[in-house]
DNA sequence: GTGAAAGCGCTAACAA
DNA sequence: TTGTTAGCGCTTTCAC
């Protein structure tokens, strides 16, 4: 017990079988007889016998690793979206018995220089990226022909775990729309981002859908800028700037919908009375507002959940599966409004 | 190149040596001839050899791995804070060609139901845990005789990498002397927290050597309750319910700091006017906060290279060096005051 | 200075 | 149903 672990052999010894007899029992395969089974399993037991991981990973040619990155700023936010999806991605990790490993790649990604050294070396069976990062680190990684799939983040080639991104938004502009408003604001920064697009799209087509032509004069949008408070900060001075005011604004994310409240509030304004304000994310940030902010909460853990699960299915190639398109499958996961005060019903116009 | 990854006897055949001489070439051991050497040395770098870490692994009977444990609370707090600290035990493994298994326990660790699977696996080298975790934990990986350092945190028997919570508090209280104060509070929590209680000691030291008593109604601690902003706010209403209000109030961390500034700023005071207030810790809130935070600011990733260089050291018996006492060191890092509006020069004491 | 060979602990043919 | 054996790719004695 206190000397080295035991082996294979100690088992298959202790349990008077050979050891590939032991090493069939443990992993559930060919036909052992259940007197055998059951002997080898109380030996392994006994002994608190632990397989090592570098005898079976060399011989299965494998690494029993999967790779995680995402972009250190992304990861030092000061809201834990990543980390949640990484937890996320660690759970599922555990059940298929893989170790994740964490690293992280700068925003200006240069190709050799910053390469993980995780892939590097080969030593991943997987990939998982996490948000939007660096086109040239993702060409690398297409090289690699590593199994790969991203998440809360959509390119070329790959598969990928994302928001309902559009639906979300279209449920919280809906829900403006109900409130009574009709002049709502889109506040959003780089739409580069799929996400980012597609919460304008959503926004867009709740619009249409219920009649209204979208006005572009509504469209507050800092394409250079990251979707930051900062940005949010700025963006809410164009608002208050607007000729006719706006009486609510959907901004693509928390983090902006909190800037422009601080902008609002300093100017004055009562929120919701004269402008209602929804976000998306619902971050913790979000409860913890002088107004408390109506949101779109993601399930991040579940993103990093069904992203690990995919990956693994992509990497077992299961013979009784059907040979589906091995190409680029994306799942949309939903997202469901939370209304807080920054939206709560207006006087004014009482819900339908 | 398309086909699997070339391996030592490739790059020994390419070369026209055995993988002997490869191998002591690739590890820098033996004396090879400067000839072979170069031979070698070639060989691998046309081939793109990468050597596999499974079979190293396996044939020097280690794991390559560092096992980062942290509470999941702790990880998903809004402040980045941990997550700086694995991001400078990433940075300072890589160095050593380790890789870093991260894993969050919960806060009420139950022994073996909750044990982190590299543990139970014994698939690290190393441990480094970072926060406070659960005693029962600790005890647990007491028992594994596993190469352990702490990081913010101490316990009996074990090495550790700390803030100099002592000094730092120090120099934060000195400052607000300096400023003219005089009546100057200590809001705290938890106790039991070694970073905790060494904070309060330094802000007792602080007031002694400058000759003052330390008035023990200015202590404002909730044992009880967490260093959170929420905890901030409850002493900050009994900051204020003082007959003789302080004017300036060193806070434990900038938690609690950013809470009592909440309340103080809502019950309509002015900072630092009417209390000056000083936090802990530099997170990245301080600077966003209404009255810009004065803070002791911390060096969250060199925590985490010093403990993983520290950790690395008692893993390698290094025969070259001295026996020294195999106990418990306790490495302090220094930190360092950063000046904000919150504890500005007060016009009526102007600095000395 | 260099090579042959054993061995790390496991899986997977292949035999029996 | 179970055992024998040949690797997996590397490190490390031990000869030469």
């Amino acid at each position: 017990m206190s000397t080295s672990r035991s082996t294979i052999r100690d088992v298959a010894r202790a349990a008077g079988v050979s050891i590939s007899t032991v090493s069939l029992v443990l992993n559930n395969k060919g036909h052992v007889s259940e007197a055998t089974r059951r002997r080898v399993l109380k030996a392994a037991r006994e002994l608190g016998y632990v397989p090592s991981r570098a005898a079976r990973d060399l011989s299965l040619k494998r690494t029993g690793n999967i790779g995680f990155v995402l972009r250190d700023d992304h990861f030092t936010r000061s809201e834990p979206f990543y980390t949640y999806i990484f937890l996320g991605t660690e759970f599922e990790a555990r059940l298929h018995n893989l170790y994740v490993l964490l690293t992280t790649i700068p925003r200006d990604y240069q190709p050799r220089v910053h390469t993980p050294r995780f892939l590097r070396e080969r030593n991943v069976d997987g990939l998982l990226v996490a948000g939007k990062v660096s086109d040239t680190f993702l060409q690398e990684v297409r090289a690699m022909k590593l199994p790969t799939v991203l998440i809360d983040y959509e390119a070329e080639g790959f598969p990928a775990v994302v928001i309902d991104n559009q639906g979300g938004a279209r449920v919280a502009v809906e829900h403006l729309l109900q409130q009574g408003h009709r002049r709502i604001a889109f506040v959003g920064a780089d739409l580069q981002h799929p996400s980012i697009a597609n919460r304008l799209e959503g926004y867009r087509g709740a619009l249409v859908r219920t009649g209204q032509t979208p006005d572009p004069a509504l469209v507050l949008v800092d394409e250079e800028a990251e979707p930051t408070r900062a940005t949010g900060q700025r963006l809410g001075q164009r608002l208050l700037e607007l000729k006719t005011r706006p009486t609510a604004a959907f901004c693509a994310n928390d983090a902006l919908a909190l800037g422009v409240m601080e902008t609002l509030l300093q100017a004055g304004l009562r929120i919701p009375e004269d402008v209602a304000l929804v976000g998306f994310d619902d971050v913790q940030g979000a409860t913890q507002a002088p107004v408390p902010l109506t949101s779109v909460r993601v399930f991040k853990e579940q993103l990093g959940e069904l992203a690990m699960r995919h990956l693994v299915e992509r990497m077992t190639p299961d013979e009784t599966r059907r040979p589906y398109a091995r190409g680029q499958h994306i799942i949309v996961v939903p997202c469901e409004l939370v209304v807080r005060a920054s939206s709560a019903h207006r006087k004014a116009y009482p819900p339908a």
